[in-house]
DNA sequence: TATGAATGAGTATTCATTCAT
DNA sequence: TATGAATGAATACTCATTCAT
């Protein structure tokens, strides 16, 4: 078994991210549901016994796909905004930089929503039940704070919260029905879409 | 096996409902990757080897569960609309019977969803790249109309229909996450936040 | 259950002969292996559990065809000796006969012979081993005299009966392989080559 | 999965050997089609999924079978007619090896029969019209040199192949109905037979 | 650190048979 | 006489996991 100590061996760290990149690729390619380990090593060019050895189970390779991608996310965002006060502008830089690291890492973020939406643990839990932290945290709170001085329309917290984050989430559906999709023109209007249902006006 | 064409007995009828609401029930209660035939059978109180003698196969079910959820739900937003002409009132007829819809018959929703997203045929194609026909004709032409007409803002045609129905499904995911959400507090804000998107006025 | 006096009814009679057709006709087109009651039933429009009705069970319904096939193959030999005398003359009529039958009922044997050679009973006998009546019997008595009278060359009864049934199941063997062989060129030779070898000329 | 190509382990190389015997014995048993990879397994004291470790599917493993039996065959006749020139010996040494192995080999021999003509290709294809390689190609051209030469009587190549195959294959039906069937009385009869047929003397 | 070997539980599907009507 | 309905047993196959090395 590995030894899960403070750190973890430069060979471990790259065998977790070489099998996370194949687990991305997998999905993309075959599915989730037919996303087995043997599909999955085989593309990491690493025996499927292998597996066992870094991750307690497919389901921790699983989870751990997702929880980078989403981290990943979550880090583009919190950058973006980052020095920036103003609700607005924050909104703005929050949904520009949203929609590019969907542009960008579409491979990735198509695999880890695909695994989120298919996958249930044991019990039978679907994955956003599980989640631990709130992803949508930052997004909340830019809403609050525009909402609360009045530069929003007045509405509740988690309707804006949920209908804002729908919007934005066109782009994944964009790259998950098709990986070449050009999000170009996307870009170009749904921040104007975003602001006018918000009651914001972005000049 | 059963034979198509002719007409069906009034008691395969009956089984094949039986059949799709039981697979409804399971996929939501277990997720679609464990809705096993076993599992489906058992919920339905009949023997494995009956469904298929209903349904060619586990994958004709899954179809037809589709097919008969999203009938009816295309079914209830073109009869609202039915004898409305003006854009801003088709639209707001069409989403609140959409919302409506899906906030009646959540549990259908909610199943078919998860198959849609999940299901993959034997080559490996999504579902949602097999529908023949389009369900967003309806929503398009109300939009394509109300933009010609200068009432909507003017936008691509497929961002505009695109972005519309991602809020709409607002109301999916919350039935999706939580069977009990309540949505009569979405319903009351989702029109308004559709409209001012759109730059339209409903009033 | 089906009431076995003395005699079928007519329309019984016609049942079984249909359903007789139909089980050649499925085997030689699906193979054994797949010729299913449902799918010999479909080919003889009548519902599967009818062929419950006329036969006892599918092996019944299989046992039936081997019986009728080989029986019209005993008559028609049977029928070409009938009245000759002499050894060389009734093996010449035998064998023509014998030829002559399975190229013109090639459908029929082709299935007949599949069967025999596939199916098992319960017990796993294998159904050559299971013939009550011996259908080598005419041929035997025939190289019996031959030999005896001193126009075939001596040999065991047992080989040659067994090598001159070989022989002449070359023609099953063409036609099983191909439902549209010429046999004209195999009846042609196949006399003189069974006469030479029996060590009797055909003149 | 077990990886082709480089070459077996030496436990992968006799497990492979342990269930093709498995399956000649089970074949031999219980008939082809109840040949199940549950019975093989059991016959092999291994588990059934052990059997997909090693064979991709059923059919993998029988196809096996037949070309492991049929080309022990093949290469027991071309080494018994190596050396030999002369026609008429090269057949006496291709019926006797040829006999002598069905002897020697009956279970093999019997089982890989009965899968050949009793299995059929997911498609239905019979599998004597799938080989590609043509088993008779030896004797077609010793008989082939012979007729040319003028020491076996003129005859059409293929009916005469044909019919010299039948002869010998005696000996498999032979072995077929009675597993110990004693057949050196045919093993004595045969060739003397064949070689009449064919208008040669074994002289 | 890595893997080949092996397995048990689970998958959809097929099919001959039974039975009430 | 005939059938639609239903089933239980069996089928090949998949796959995550375990383990000795």
């Amino acid at each position: 078994m590995v030894v899960r100590g403070s750190s973890r061996s430069f060979i471990e760290t790259a065998r977790r991210r070489q099998l996370i990149e194949a687990a991305v690729v997998t999905v993309n390619e075959v599915g989730y549901h037919r996303a087995s380990l043997a599909e999955i090593a085989g593309r990491a060019r690493i025996a499927k016994s292998a597996v066992a050895y870094y991750f307690a189970s497919k389901e921790g390779l699983l989870l751990d796909v997702v929880q980078t991608v989403f981290a990943a996310l979550g880090e583009s965002v919190l950058t973006a905004v980052d020095g920036i006060d103003e609700p607005v502008a924050r909104l703005l830089a929050y949904a520009d930089a949203y929609v590019a690291h969907v542009d960008a890492e579409r491979q990735a973020i198509a695999a880890a929503v695909e695994i989120v939406v298919s996958h249930r643990t044991a019990d039978g839990t679907p994955l956003y039940l599980v989640e631990d932290e709130d992803d949508t945290a930052l997004l909340r709170s830019i809403l609050r704070a525009g909402i609360d001085q009045g530069v929003f329309v007045e509405m509740p917290l988690d309707v804006a919260t949920g209908l804002a984050e729908s919007v934005l989430d066109r782009a994944i559906t964009l790259v998950q029905r098709n990986s070449g999709a050009d999000l170009s023109v996307l870009r170009a209007h749904v921040v104007p879409f975003l602001f006018r249902a918000l009651g914001a006006t972005d000049d």
